[in-house]
DNA sequence: TCCGGGCTGATATAGTGTAACGCCCGACCG
DNA sequence: CGGTCGGGCGTTACACTATATCAGCCCGGA
């Protein structure tokens, strides 16, 4: 075995890694080597990944690693709009690439919505205008400035609503 | 002093109290000395409230009071509908009363939305029907069956927003 | 009387998130 | 060159949030 047990590096990940850096830099974040490697566990699992989950892969890579590691770069993440945080999970998602949804012309701090399987965990990103301005609407028709939004549905997805 | 710390006694806040008992009972819900208690502190918070403060509170008049002790309670007012927890803040709020939605048709499982003031920390429950109806219809142009949904929006409430 | 279920007490532990300090290093400037 | 300033990271310690588990109590029904 040359690969160690942390490098399944499927190259569509390493593609969007790629990207991901380069839309950094662009906007003036620096993509460090830490960074990358916690984007990378995100990108690389099927489900939202909770922090420490992030954490022990990562000692495997950085033996001193502890929570603010991991944190700090979620942080940095968040905010260039490559993760976000599914707030009833406690978890972490990757965001297709925020390039991914500029065909609804939204920049890189997009709202968005979360569709969660309770059954099978999967956790899928929809980006629905009508959803924002809905919610914008309404907040807006009390008098309050809107600024960040979060819409989790939890429910059962396609496949698992047939198997049910 | 007559009334000790714990007590400030909201009339309106015991008329509600006694009102959810009544609906309780009515689902076959037991309204304990100790949800009451719990609920109390909570209806008569301007905001939301934290599990571990409410056990603080909690323990002026039961000392033992432990973490499952409120958790316990929590989850039982959460089944009831009369309270919520908001998910960005780990905190919890008394629902209007259930009562208070009906006339937007819905039971104590209601449908409802978060404003949540970044600044002085109020957080406002509304119930828009336009919101909940656009979040299932993306959710099930999808094949998603929705069962639950999380909506919160961070902002600025309508008197911040004019002081800022 | 005995059983069972719902509620609470009590202890222990798991899981999530931050504060605060200090070091390194590279950028920038006099 | 020397200084210093800021970002990123290591490290320790701690705060906050939540659940598992076992035991005791009360009450209503068989």
């Amino acid at each position: 075995m040359v690969d160690t047990v942390a490098e399944s590096r499927d190259p569509a990940v390493e593609a969007a890694l790629d990207k991901a850096a380069e839309a950094c830099a662009a906007r003036g974040g620096q993509m460090t080597e830490l960074r990358r490697q916690v984007l990378r566990l995100i990108l690389s699992a099927r489900a939202p990944v909770g922090a420490y989950a992030l954490l022990d892969q990562l000692r495997a890579a950085r033996p001193g690693a502890a929570p603010p590691t991991v944190y700090r770069a979620l942080e940095f993440l968040q905010e260039q709009g490559l993760v976000h945080k599914v707030e009833r999970l406690n978890a972490f998602v990757g965001c297709a690439g925020p390039d991914a949804h500029h065909h609804c012309g939204h920049g890189h701090d997009h709202p968005h919505q979360f569709l969660i399987c309770g059954r099978c965990g999967a956790t899928t990103e929809v980006c629905d205008d009508r959803v924002a301005h809905a919610v914008a609407d309404a907040a807006r028709a009390t008098g309050f400035v809107p600024h960040r939004t979060t819409v989790e549905v939890e429910g059962l997805c396609a496949a698992c609503a047939l198997a049910a």
